[in-house]
DNA sequence: ATAGACCCTGTAGTCACTAGAGGGTCAACA
DNA sequence: TGTTGACCCTCTAGTGACTACAGGGTCTAT
């Protein structure tokens, strides 16, 4: 029911530290304190941690977060809302994948060309600096 | 052929604070000046720079570029040692579109449950709320 | 009594830039 | 001649999302 930080950090997967950080910056409310000023916290705070958590593993943003944490608080959001800040999101994801797939041709183009052998002249490096930008 | 900082910026591609910015971490050798203290360029620089531009586009860190420009300068390497150097990122990129993709996944799931509606009941929210981490 | 596992605050470091303050230099134009 | 504007300079601080100390306090067990 009632944990301190420690447990509270190995129950959720993340860092003490990272825990500090989310309250100093607003995104998980204060915790209560004993008495010797160990923070102690509720079920409502692991949920909600495990919630910015969950959201961080998809890649949003502690911005994105808060607005949501926001939403979901004053109940005054629409489920229209949050589906175009997940599009949004989304169509984060998928830009970056596809410059990340670009990379990945030219790489596996770039090393394909290397002999992999001992000597210091190397068909990858040469390539680099004959290479077009963007 | 000799040029000033805006020049080498507009002919590179990248910011004339960028340039500033590389030669203070020691990855660009300090230009020579003019008698105003402006910073002029040659050739070399030009190409130096743009190496590490292209480097930079395909997502090599600025250790892994100081890394290969030591090999250069030195050629005291062997093609194996580029290539070996060369497929570790690549891998790491691979890693990261493995990563994306199934952040993708999760989130056109997660979107593809909202209605879109004018009301506040969130499929997504509460999906998210529900998920297993990691 | 002392070791070890916790906890606290506060600051600084990471990466690769980017932005700004506060100033100097130079050519052109009125 | 004065002034506008485009350049250039240095130095510092800010970004995001943590992470790592430094330098302490607290509590339990041996
Ligand atoms: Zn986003
Ligand atoms: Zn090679
Ligand atoms: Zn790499
Ligand atoms: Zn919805």
């Amino acid at each position: 029911m009632k944990l301190r930080i420690g447990r509270l950090a190995g129950e959720t997967g993340c860092h003490v530290e990272t825990i500090r950080f989310y309250e100093r910056i607003g995104v998980l409310p204060p915790a209560a304190r004993e008495s010797n000023n160990y923070r102690v916290y509720s079920d409502s705070h692991r949920r909600r941690l495990l919630y910015i958590r969950r959201m961080r593993d998809l890649g949003f943003s502690l911005d994105e977060v808060r607005t949501l944490l926001r939403m979901i608080g004053g109940d005054a959001y629409t489920c229209a809302e949050v589906q175009a800040l997940g599009q949004e999101h989304l169509d984060a994801v998928r830009n970056k994948i596809a410059d990340l797939r670009r990379v990945e041709n030219a790489l596996d183009d770039l090393v394909g060309r290397c002999t992999g052998a001992d000597t210091p002249d190397c068909s990858m490096l040469e390539a680099l600096f004959e290479m077009p930008r963007e």
